[in-house]
DNA sequence: CTGAAAGCGCTTACAG
DNA sequence: CTGAAAGCGCTTACAG
């Protein structure tokens, strides 16, 4: 629980409206007109004012702006996380710097939450004036969250999108696309004997959108290239998943030439993998990852993807935000990202 | 600039302490004293007023709350960056994320900063009651924030050091721990000719802690192993980086045998300048890195380093900002945590 | 045990 | 062009 500030014995404490006022011989309300930059000010009056607001030092007490006021100007990026741990490798530093410069340029301030909200939590937020709006990451197919925000008519935006997308801004990933274009590069270089390591089985039994589309994108592929199914659902993303991932498919085709994944983390482990039971990347095996591309050059060989900017979405998502924020009027916007095909070394066609 | 809330038409908007008070026949003071759990209420109505509280569903306002309190119940994590896309590869997720659940636990909110504060906007972040407390990345030995923030009295903890620590509490790495055990690790496995990559050297002339004690560290061991100097200050702390300071280092000297990198990203590319150049890490060439180990296991072979967790070392900074806001007569904690020696694949002994 | 009143620091009709 | 007054939603002496 916050106690009272610290710096008691600060000078700067307490220079309040009222004190300008006196140190400048107005009323407060002129004091006031200055500050937001009213009309109806005498210039010499202003500049009198401005002078003594300087000289003292005053800034205007945020929270009593906002009281009157009545926004918060506060931005919430919610990750529903069971342990803060599990997001590593899930949330990207730029997914969080994006949103972050967002608002810093729109004068937002932004609160990286992550916990298991409670409905209650979540609507006290908006009640109790502490935001203005959520953005929304892990959004599922069937979401309390976005049920309940749209019920209350609450402002947010998505990072990815429910089923019931009526009148709600969102800004997604477009996977299946991804995971088309992947297939269909793998393809063109020669790969029929082609696996699959996507997302975790608990993503799709929770309805999480990027599993539920990349399963239905993986089977549309499957009969578009007439491909034998070769896949796994790994326990999570991670490099260690992708190594056994890998050698189970190995065992189950030792035909495999080529492995696409999901997530550029599990594609380290596949070449980990392979590079142990002696394959050589590119060279007699290729793979592909589809995903945010922070660590594709980390990777030996850097990793040929079909990527987005992680950056770029959360960003674009905070815009969204405040531009809903700024204009009531404004109709539901819904932003479908491709990626782009990143050329790197870790693919090449069969000889 | 903020606007006002958009869900005008929501059922829940305005309802007010005064609201619940009427409901249920008591004045504002019985329902605050109700809220704040204060004493001398009869149970019987602290039960009626609460059942009223759920039936409007009310929750205080929080701005009200902290006009009248004076806390602003938020901490400010600032990253002082040019541009956000640099932070990329400096700031892993789980500093960020270790800051947020500290802030969670502790019921504060936590804004993440990336900007170039100026002097003003960082006092008046204080000033105007944005925040409490302040958690500084990136401390340079004569950093100006500090000197600031010092000079004015406002509460902050550092991740890292200045010079001048005299009543500062801080958490640091022990850098100078950590590069003295990595290359006693090297050559108790027999290697003797040594590369390093350090920090750039703009972090250097920016009087950065860690590039300062790397120098005064590397110097050290040098003379206490007795070594030649090979090393490259790196224009960045990125693969890309590492690969060709790895390419100059071999070009320098062919018969170096091991490389130290003071992050794990520079390692990666060391690793890859490698295996092009005909090597084969461990077998005749081991790598190691000091830094935090999130792409550890991401690179093949996966890096023995020392390592610090940077979700403990964010979430631990942040407990030491709310146990100073919570205490005022709590004396400056000063904290420097040890490296752990990750034992890993891209070491071997020199054969 | 309870309430009327003052006040936190600001903004905004309203009246000059 | 300027100011006195009311009010944002709450808390806290103070008085019963």
């Amino acid at each position: 629980m916050p106690k009272r500030k610290l710096n008691s014995s600060n000078e700067n404490r307490g220079v309040t409206i009222t004190d300008v006022a006196k140190a400048s011989g107005v009323s407060i309300t002129t004091v006031s007109r200055i500050l937001n930059n009213k009309e109806y000010v005498a210039d010499e009056t202003r500049d009198r004012v401005n002078l003594t607001i300087q000289q003292l030092g005053f800034v205007a007490h945020t929270q009593a702006r906002r009281l009157r006021g009545g926004a918060s100007g506060t931005l919430a990026l919610h990750y529903p996380a069971e342990s803060p741990h599990q997001i590593r490798g899930l949330v990207e530093t730029p997914y969080i710097t994006g949103a972050a410069s967002a608002a810093g340029e729109k004068e937002y301030f932004l609160n990286f939450l992550i916990s298991q909200l409670t409905p209650d939590t979540l609507l006290n937020m908006y009640r109790s004036n502490q935001i203005d709006g959520m953005i929304l990451l892990q959004v599922c197919m069937d979401d309390w969250r976005v049920n309940l925000l749209r019920e209350s008519n609450y402002p947010f935006v998505m990072i990815g999108r429910c089923a019931n997308l009526e009148d709600l801004t969102f800004i997604d990933l477009d996977f299946e696309d991804a995971l088309l274009k992947a297939f269909e590069y793998m393809v063109s270089l020669g790969h029929q004997e082609i696996g699959f390591l996507t997302y975790p089985q608990s993503w799709r039994d929770a309805q999480l959108g990027p599993a539920i589309r990349a399963m239905k994108g993986y089977e549309y592929v499957l009969h578009k290239y007439d491909l034998q199914p070769y896949f796994r659902e790994l326990e999570f993303n991670s490099v260690e998943a992708g190594f056994s991932g890998t050698n189970d498919l190995l065992r189950e085709n030792p035909k495999l030439t080529a492995i696409i994944t999901a997530n550029h983390s599990v594609a380290a482990g596949s070449i980990k993998a392979l590079t142990l039971q002696g394959y050589s990347v590119p060279e007699n095996f290729s793979v592909m990852a589809v995903g945010f591309g922070e660590i594709a050059n980390v990777v030996t060989p850097s990793l040929t993807a079909l990527e987005w900017s992680s950056y770029e979405v959360s960003y674009q998502a905070t815009i969204l935000m405040t531009d809903m924020l700024a204009n009531e009027e404004l109709p539901a916007q819904q932003i479908l990202v491709k990626p782009t095909l990143m050329l790197r070394q870790s693919t090449q066609a069969l000889t």
